[in-house]
DNA sequence: TGTACATCAGTGAACGCGCGTTCACTGATGTAC
DNA sequence: TGTACATCAGTGAACGCGCGTTCACTGATGTAC
């Protein structure tokens, strides 16, 4: 693998960090948060169990930092996605066609992190945690709807908070309904609904 | 309590048995899925464990019921609820104004119910029997839908199970949010968006 | 109506298991001189 | 460059606990005669 002997401590660790909020990754996918150990992760990674409590709190914790690691990719997904569109319009069916393609490669990604969720709405410390990254994702996702919105001269009638929060609100329960009814038609629906939902909440700007 | 000796063993058993998916419902919404046990459930009916596998196969048997009574009590609600309408859209209204009535009483149901559901994505057996009364329930408020808008004079563009499908997901989406993030803008955001669907979804019919 | 036996709803204790967490320890890295 | 000690990342075994499920048993209900 990886030479580990010529590395600081501070590498060292570093990488271990690393490769146990990857492994936690693959295996939370694989048996869902109640359903994942702490013994299969740290295999998974190469090392025991002790070592997740070396660099994390615990399980919730070590679950965080996948999520945390989660979202910056995804918001660098959906920024590269808007990029190259022609109108607003198209801008978001690109968004929407890489979260439909990721959606396929980690179709147990939604129902994973709203099992999280389920289970730290009873605990307020991490409620809060994970209200925090929510809002951290909520906002980038927004940020990136004004800036296109801005890019293709179109006006929100809506906060682009709340168009967000409705768009990934349709797009986790239709992930939700997949797990049990795999359908591809769903896909197409959700499409359609959110076009919907943006033209009942924007209009093309006055050029005045 | 009630009286156990003039009863006959069907009526007695009848009775433990929805005394039992009372206090499941009860504890599963107290504590979650995987949090609630047996233990706590047949004590808060007045049982001990061993009458839960006397009138069920085991817990998840057991949640299937809770879903079963559950169902059964929302589809009849909406129903009403829909009744007195004028027309289509009001109805609507009055239907979504008693789902938002119920989430705010029972706010938990959903999470438990996609707690459950992720769950039994993971059991071949189990996953079809959630499939079986997922596609019930959504029947049951397609036929509801379509009823409404015969009565209103209103053509659907869209299948009345995928715009129940659509507004479904949106509810679940944002019930889920809901427990890390109380707001009560999330119910004037889903109403609002609802009623964009169902305009982006149907026509008033032509009276040719 | 009464008696003897069969059935079975619900008891309650025990089983078996897996898991998150803890902790004394090891050996490689870091530091002081 | 070398030596002696300090630090600390990760080990690995044990702990403690709770839970779903099983099962021999009890006593009330049901049945046959």
């Amino acid at each position: 693998m990886t030479a580990r002997l010529r590395m600081t401590r501070a590498e060292r660790s570093e990488q271990t960090r690393a490769e146990l909020v990857e492994a936690a990754r693959t295996v939370f996918l694989r048996r869902g948060f109640h359903g994942a150990s702490l013994d299969e992760i740290s295999a998974e990674a190469g090392y025991t169990t002790g070592a997740v409590y070396s660099r994390f709190g615990g399980k919730d914790e070590l679950f965080l930092a996948v999520v945390d690691d989660h979202l910056e990719r995804r918001t660098r997904l959906y920024a590269d996605a808007a990029e190259d569109a022609g109108d607003f319009e198209s801008a978001h069916r690109e968004i929407m066609r890489a979260a439909i393609a990721v959606g396929r490669e980690e179709p147990r990604w939604t129902p994973l992190l709203m099992e999280f969720w389920t289970h730290a709405a009873r605990d307020d410390e991490l409620r809060a945690a994970v209200a925090e990254r929510n809002q951290r994702n909520l906002d980038a996702s927004a940020q990136l709807q004004e800036a296109v919105a801005d890019r293709h001269g179109t006006t929100l009638l809506r906060s682009p908070q709340e168009m967000q929060r409705a768009v990934t609100a349709m797009a986790r329960g239709l992930s939700l309904e997949r797990q049990i009814v795999p359908d591809a038609g769903l896909e197409a629906l959700f499409e359609d609904c959110v076009i919907a939902l943006l033209r009942a909440f924007t209009e093309p700007r006055s050029t005045e």
